[in-house]
DNA sequence: CTGTTAGCGCATTCAC
DNA sequence: GTGAATGCGCTAACAG
């Protein structure tokens, strides 16, 4: 620590009890609602503590309480804006309730994941919110033995956890599968998040193809990549599907990330988007409406996301359970699709 | 709390004094690697915590050691990428040395961020991480009292804090008007974020018009517009900028977030980029890559800033004070600049 | 080297 | 309705 500190500057309960002229306990009663103070007391308490500015040292109200009324959020990255804005909407919505977030990222590394879940509930976290369905069982047992509530994001499979608040990641990509075939494709590529530990990636990819097989589209007409969330990266993607042979006229990206590298290849290597080939992302970050042509993306609602999963922390501590929440997902229509070109 | 949860099921110290045969107070040492612990106290100390998988209560350790290993951020904002790379980069390097982040987002508002700072230090942090060297002197005289450093981002102005991590807005903003008067621009215009309570804005706004300025340029010459970081916002202004005659050859933006709407409106409106009016921006996101014709602007490495201010504040922690630290800039020309038209 | 003692700031029991 | 006293789990003096 920096000085003498602390007891020095920062206000404690028996300094608004003193200004108060009553009892710490007394002053505590006020402050948490108990009913029965007085009510002129209480003003006095109420009063005091605002001058003061006092905000109650947590370290000693988790002690006394057992009540930390913080939460872990384990995040795969905050490289790009697609998990930040989420962050931002829990941080705020839990803020209001006196709940404090402790942030970690994990890079897409379920084991780093599991390390982190250890950190978080060795400093007491009451709930751990993290991205998808899909965890090490060593992640889910331990943080059941702690007694810490799991809310997973991004995803409406329950799984091992208390709460889901998200969509469907395979329906989700059966609607651009389907606008796709509206439109009169019939040779598909995809640019698919790795799917090996992240389940968003994995059932974006399955339900993308399932919804293609569906409606008789052969195997042999969808051709699948899978690479890291990089732009660059899913610029080489469409590179490569751009090589096959018949060329796919559609092509569905697992996110606006990779899509957006996807049309800066079509634009460097003269394939009109989207006369030659559609592009559909996901995700619909900034970045989409900015490109050109700009994209056709699906629209997470990322913030309110966040928020609905701040809900439904709370909606745990106040012994809910099972909670799933749907967030509408929207295909966003913009100038990357078109109808497939006559063959 | 999920369970019965913690006090009936969880191991304290002294569970593990009594299994290990000792008293609490040797525990304590031997777990927290105190020498004055003789080697075979110790295993037996060791054996018993991890039999029991004793994790201590880190609100009790907090509570009497005043040592919580916990660092407070507060952003302007997640809205945007533009400071989650930041929060990556701080949160990796700090995890590395045992310390955990509680992230706060302010929105911009001094206000919010002085109540989130206090509630910071009632969390128990021992630093808080900021952006930028404007705040209120409240924000600064009430972690000084609690004895809590500060450490800011985004700038080498120390102020009232004991870090500064980042670069000379200023200074940076000279670089592009510099790179603009070169190229033969002597009508500019200028799209900046608000620069009330933001010193980042303020000073790049400051830094552009006293570098043309000391160049010769009439300030009638340089036409600046404030407006919140938000695309949209940034292509209005630069519809405005484009109604003013004579119309500016240059148009300077206070974040890439503007110089993209701004790019946007000209697309709509017809203009050419870089042949009828040069365009540049701040802070080289992704997206600066993206737009057509991609954004000549100054890329600020913020990972590594985040980095940074994480080394900076174990520094702090270990008696450092008043730590500098300088990131390097640099202005990334690419296709939206070019030459001054002839007139 | 080890045990005993004393709080950290708060919420709560028990008296009054 | 209010105050005094107790202890949450831990670390740091202080003795021994």
């Amino acid at each position: 620590m920096k000085t003498a500190s602390r007891q020095s500057g920062v206000v404690s309960l028996k300094d608004v009890a003193n200004r108060a002229g009553c009892s710490i306990a007394t002053a505590s009663r006020a402050l948490n609602g108990h009913p029965t103070v007085g009510a002129a007391e209480r003003e006095r308490v109420l009063e005091a503590a605002s001058q003061l500015r006092y905000v109650a040292n947590s370290a000693a109200r988790a002690l006394r309480s057992q009540e930390t009324r913080l939460v872990g959020l384990i995040v795969p990255t905050l490289d790009h804006a697609i998990y930040a804005r989420m962050v931002d909407g829990l941080q705020l919505q839990l803020e209001k309730a006196g709940i404090s977030v402790l942030i970690n990222s994990s890079g897409y590394d379920l084991e780093r994941e599991e390390t982190q879940a250890r950190i978080l509930v060795a400093r007491g976290v009451e709930a751990v919110v993290m991205v998808g369905a899909e965890h090490r069982p060593e992640t889910a047992d331990y943080l059941n033995r702690a007694g810490v509530h799991q809310i997973f994001t991004y995803t409406t499979e329950l799984g091992n956890g208390d709460a889901a608040i998200g969509f469907d990641n395979r329906e989700a990509a059966g609607i651009a599968g389907r606008f796709l075939l509206d439109l009169g494709h019939r040779r598909f590529g995809m640019i698919s998040g790795i799917s090996e530990g992240n389940d968003r990636a994995r059932n974006r990819r399955d339900g993308f193809v399932e919804t293609l097989a569906a409606a008789g589209v052969p195997e042999s007409e969808i051709v699948v990549i899978e690479t890291s969330y990089n732009i660059d990266l899913g610029g080489a993607a469409m590179r490569s599907l751009m090589q096959t042979r018949p060329r796919p006229t559609a092509v569905f990206c697992g996110s606006d990330v990779l899509a957006v590298g996807a049309v800066r290849t079509c634009k460097s290597e003269g394939i009109a988007i989207p006369n030659e080939v559609s592009v559909v992302g996901f995700d619909d970050l900034e970045v989409a409406q900015v490109v050109t042509p700009e994209l056709t993306t699906l629209n997470v609602p990322v913030k309110s996301m966040g928020e609905a999963a701040a809900d439904a922390t709370l909606a745990l501590f106040r012994g809910g359970k099972d909670i799933v929440t749907h967030v509408p997902l929207r295909l966003v229509v913009r100038q990357s699709t078109g109808p497939a070109p006559a063959t």
